[in-house]
RNA sequence: GGAGAGGUGGCCGAGUGGCCGAAGGCAGCAGUUUGCUAAACUGCCGUAGGGGGAAACUUCUACCGAGGGUUCAAAUCCCUCCCUCUCCGCCA
């Protein structure tokens, strides 16, 4: 069954609400606010206390005219059959039937606000989550590794690879715009190696299925997943049909099982992308405006899990762990951090950021993202499993999804030519890559 | 892009205005019969929301791709949209 909640055009009218149960939140309103804190700050509380109420109310109204009305014609059938008069008993139904829309447009009204009002309530954090304002309460939990040595000071990524001539941002800026890039020859070559060795790694050795979806999703999709209707602006939209280009393959990945019942036999399900992510960067004017950190379209390795809840939080372990891989074999330093409550995404109920050491800017930059979404996807969407428990088919449950990136590979690349940069400006390759590469040991100025 | 055909329960498929939440079949579940299996027979067998009950359960409402309209009454009539299929065109 589709969720047309989240079809743009739809005009809800009773039934189910899949994003934030209303009956649970009418119950938790309070909590749920003092949950989410900061988070939370421009939902209008008190206006959605109001509509939960108005609907309540508009709706058992509804149900009793309508009983009314199916009962007045059933009579109106009845004395047809028999041949009598059923002039008077139209008439009063036609009255009932005026009182209905009258009723309905109102419920229409207040259930469209409801609607988008859920879907701009961010997900609340799990009780593990560190409480916190901003980035700088976020909480180391490990490091791998250590620095590289260098002799010579760090050069920038954009520095070693235009003069090795393996990036070429002008003409990029030429052929598209700012915040774009051209990789070229042993460049180019070394993205590509990047992505197949990741997912190599994910689907031989951690037991994941690789798909290659759209990358072009609708609304409906971009809804399911959170997106949408919050963040608009920070996606890229076709003028001319209502696509979207995604800004992650999550996206496409978690909406694989979009409006299915899943048996809890399949469980746990895993999947490995790789895309293009395409983000318009809105808001960020000034910041990682040289290389390859921020671009408005880059190359990432995602990885999605569907578990049962109960298992979600060891799952989140695991994937975290699974991103975590690719950097030890590619032997770059790294840390992995727990977000804080203020600092967690309007979808995640917990993330792990893990930031590789970039030795140019002396710093840790987020290479992955590992985020637990519980059910709060999966609502949206409408993903479900059923399970068997002695014979009996259970309750169909909402599963919970989970996904991060398996690794970023622009910010991979950039990772390798700083860290893995000689004193002669030539960039050794990492063991694990060089069957990717035909043998090629070393970039040097081409 | 042009022309046409469709979308009904887990699946197949009937249903052109009321007694239709929807015939019939398949699958599934429970039982009867049987030495076992098979077959036959009987019963059950959609989802969601609200009310009642400790509970098995019961009652109301909604749902026949989605939305809107006509009507006392819509799976059925009208409009819009989405999706699938076939043919033509175009293309990789």
């Amino acid at each position: 069954m589709t969720n047309p909640y989240l079809d743009a055009r739809f005009q809800p009218l009773s039934g189910i609400f899949i994003m934030y149960d209303l009956r649970t939140l009418r119950d938790n309103l309070d909590a749920t606010k003092e949950q989410l804190g900061r988070r939370g700050n421009d939902i209008p509380w008190d206006k959605l206390r109001t509509l939960i109420e108005q609907r309540r109310t508009l709706t058992s109204q509804t149900e009793q005219l309508r009983h009314e009305l199916k009962m007045g014609s059933d009579k109106v059938a009845k004395l047809k059959r028999e041949k009598q008069s059923a002039d008077a008993c139209m008439a009063a139904m036609k009255a009932v039937g005026e009182r209905i829309k009258t009723i309905e447009d109102e419920l229409r009204n207040v259930e469209e606000a409801l609607t988008d009002l859920n879907l701009r309530i961010p997900n609340l954090p799990h009780s593990s989550v560190p409480t916190g304002k901003d980035a700088g309460d976020n909480q180391e939990a490990r490091r791998w590794g250590s620095p590289p040595v260098l002799t010579t000071p760090a050069k920038s990524h954009w520095e070693l690879g235009e003069d090795l001539g393996i990036l070429d941002f002008d003409r990029a800026a030429k052929i598209s715009g700012a915040r774009f890039a051209v990789l070229t020859g042993t460049g180019a070559r070394l993205e590509r190696a990047l992505i197949n060795y990741m997912l190599d790694l994910h689907t031989t050795q951690h037991g994941y299925r690789e798909v290659l979806p759209p990358f072009l999703v609708n609304r409906s999709s971009m809804t399911a997943t959170g997106q949408l209707p919050k963040f608009e602006e920070d996606l890229f939209r076709l003028r001319d049909e209502d696509y979207f280009l995604i800004p992650t393959a999550e996206v496409p990945v978690t909406n694989l099982h979009r409006d299915e019942i899943l048996t809890e036999s399949a469980l746990p399900i895993r999947y490995t992308a790789y895309t293009p992510c395409f983000r318009r960067e809105a808001g960020s004017y000034g910041k990682d405006t040289r290389g390859l950190i921020r671009l408005h379209q880059f190359n990432k390795v995602e990885l999605v899990a569907f578990t049962m809840p109960e298992r979600s939080y060891e799952e989140l372990e695991r994937l975290t762990s699974h991103a975590e891989a690719i950097l030890q074999g590619l032997g770059l330093h790294y840390r992995v951090v727990t977000l804080c409550t203020g600092d967690l995404g309007f979808s995640a109920a917990k993330t792990y950021d893990i930031e590789v050491w970039l030795p140019s800017q002396n710093h840790y930059r987020e290479i992955s993202s590992c985020s637990n979404f519980e059910a709060f996807q999966a609502r949206r969407a409408s993903i479900r499993y059923k399970g068997t428990v002695e014979k009996n088919v259970a309750k169909t449950e909402f599963v919970h999804t989970l996904n991060g990136s398996g690794l970023a590979v622009g910010r991979t690349l950039v990772a390798v030519l700083e860290n893995y940069q000689q004193p002669d400006g030539s960039i050794l390759i990492p063991e694990v890559l060089r069957h990717y590469m035909g043998g090629v040991e070393r970039i040097r100025k081409e």
